[in-house]
DNA sequence: TATGAATGAGCGTTCATTCAT
DNA sequence: CATGAATGAACGCTCATTCAT
């Protein structure tokens, strides 16, 4: 019962967040949407933020599941028999999938970027974050890469810099506006990788 | 005189707010690092959105003058006889250097970026600030198409909306990770972009 | 405890009001005056209008206890079988009473009347007091033109409301004018109005 | 053309004053409305209250000046072969046109009685705009004693507060609200204190 | 565990007033 | 006379946090 409690809190302040916004939503007002007096907020979490993180990785975990329904893991290796360019075909499509289902997140996810920026405690779960599924488009950009017929010049962890940094480029540009073709510039971002993943070996001259 | 006056809020507004972030940052704050009473900021300007409006705005003016001493204008058109890879190229470099020399206003632009989720006013100031760059990577990406062998599958907004967001997400990446290796990054999609757009002429088959 | 906290604020309300009028009153002020701090009083009530309007009811209760005590009600039914005069002349006496007894409730009332003027909500409050009062003299007035030998032109409810008038005139005057004998002024109303009441029939001519 | 742009500023005031109320009423409002620098309300009057002042009595000229017309005159004597009565009806003819052409003024002048409360200066003008017209009533009041056949107990003074306080109150009603009809309630205080004027001398009896 | 009353610093904003020009 | 920039105290109100129960 007290677990139970304390998610109803969390998943309280998630909704709370989506809906209102890091600096919009107030202890009371996630109490109230959890049912909760005030002071058991702050019981269960010292502070403001530790609540928000709490609710932050609250929220991810359905997108993490859906990723998981689509045989990858975020964290897991990759699998050995796999084909990569498949993987990262199916990646492409789930983000648009993603864009989708998740607006919510995506919203919270930059209002987190942007509260990161000046509050240590935030900006850890961010990078966190980051960084979970940037190693995550890296290994299928590593497996790509080992198929080449003419490698590139830049790192795997270069290309899934770029790479992610194109997609949250992609769903900010969503978030701010709705009218925006997010699946038409995914595509365009796909049909350009793949293209570079499958270069023919080129017989003479200089990239530079 | 009164002008100065007024030049020096919205200087202040701006370090202030890349030095504390838009919620951190108070008027009185403001006001104290201006050297004048929380009064006059309230006299040349209405709002706190009104001044950090015009604060992000004096923030950009650098780098936009810094582009147009590079030759380039973020609203003129291109210029007929140019080439239009060498724009590109250019653009890949200078997008480097501005990571470099405006730091301060990348970080105040995400910050803005995550305002304006839940904030009407700076939200209308976000969509003009995209919309202006994204259409300057347009024009060098319509530009690049018309001289390609094979042309690609996707539009050259789709295409600029990809690329656009891919710098920005590179930028989120090294505003909330200073170890972040941006510029590998940046080299990656230039690889990336330039090969795609110098790719031969394909004999035959389909991109699906 | 809690409700005698309230309590307390409200009473604090009420004599800052009377002491420094409604412009003058901060909530600062108030919650000095109750031995809170500020923002308990905002806890209670949502802004300082409904403090103030809770503030002028309580400011009331005294003097209605005070006209129930002397066996009528403000709001009840006139007695059957009461002489209707006897309860216009006890009127006319409580009146005199009032003012003796509660001058800080017509300060506060006068105020009222002023800040009603451009503020809806103490607006609203202002006509229900008059309303209520003007409606316990028509009902008076009515019963006494019933008696009248000789009935008047006029309805009971346009006495009701130059009697009422005439009553407030008087307080006005002694609110702005400690030396002013509102004793005398009352009594000459009295006079006027009780001989008009009691006028013996008139045998012929007509009024103009 | 000094004095003309203080008469600006007055006059600027007085709309201002009744359009806004005095406690809405800010010094730049006016200035605004006068179309001058804010600095220059204060070349001419030390405070706000100063100027206010000078507004409210500026806003009773045209009153004033509409008794004057009417043949009477506030401050000189009655005049000696009048008929009181005559002029006790017109008095009340007079204070129905009022209510009708002069609303702002009334609007004004509660608001002003409010103010005046909590606020030595403006009693002080308030205290004056009473006694004035309250002595007006008086004089006629004092006429038409002389002429009753049966003396009344109280005092002309007495009856003049009793009378100058229900026209004010019922003013004050019209104030508050609008669908208020005073016209009626004017009859009424007319018709009552005329009969009241003209009644036979009683043959025995007392009053009590 | 859970409540909700209570705190108090801080916020954006207003505005009568001053004063250099 | 006239301007309008500049002041600074005060306002109503918010809110994360604490704590007695």
């Amino acid at each position: 019962m007290p677990d139970q409690t304390k998610e109803r809190i969390v998943d309280a302040a998630y909704r709370t967040l989506v809906k209102r916004g890091y600096h919009e939503t107030g202890m009371k007002d996630i109490a109230a949407e959890a049912g909760v007096a005030p002071g058991l907020a702050h019981y269960y979490f010292e502070t403001k933020e530790d609540l928000l993180v709490a609710a932050i990785e609250h929220g991810c975990q359905p997108l993490m599941r859906a990723w998981e329904a689509a045989g990858v893991s975020l964290s897991g290796p990759m699998p050995e028999d796999a084909d990569p360019m498949m993987f990262a075909r199916m990646g492409f499509e789930l983000a648009k999938e993603e864009l989708k289902s998740y607006g919510g997140l995506f919203l919270l996810t930059f209002d987190m970027f942007g509260v990161g920026l000046h509050n240590p405690k935030i900006a850890s779960a961010v990078r966190i974050f980051i960084e979970e599924r940037r190693a995550f488009v890296a290994r299928i950009t590593q497996a790509v890469i080992v198929g080449m017929a003419e490698p590139p010049l830049a790192s795997a962890g270069a290309f899934a810099a770029a790479i992610w940094g194109s997609l949250h480029g992609i769903y900010l540009q969503k978030v701010m506006d709705p009218e925006f073709d997010a699946e038409a510039a995914i595509d365009a971002l796909s049909e350009m990788t793949i293209a570079f993943a499958t270069r023919p070996r080129r017989t003479s001259g200089t990239e530079g």
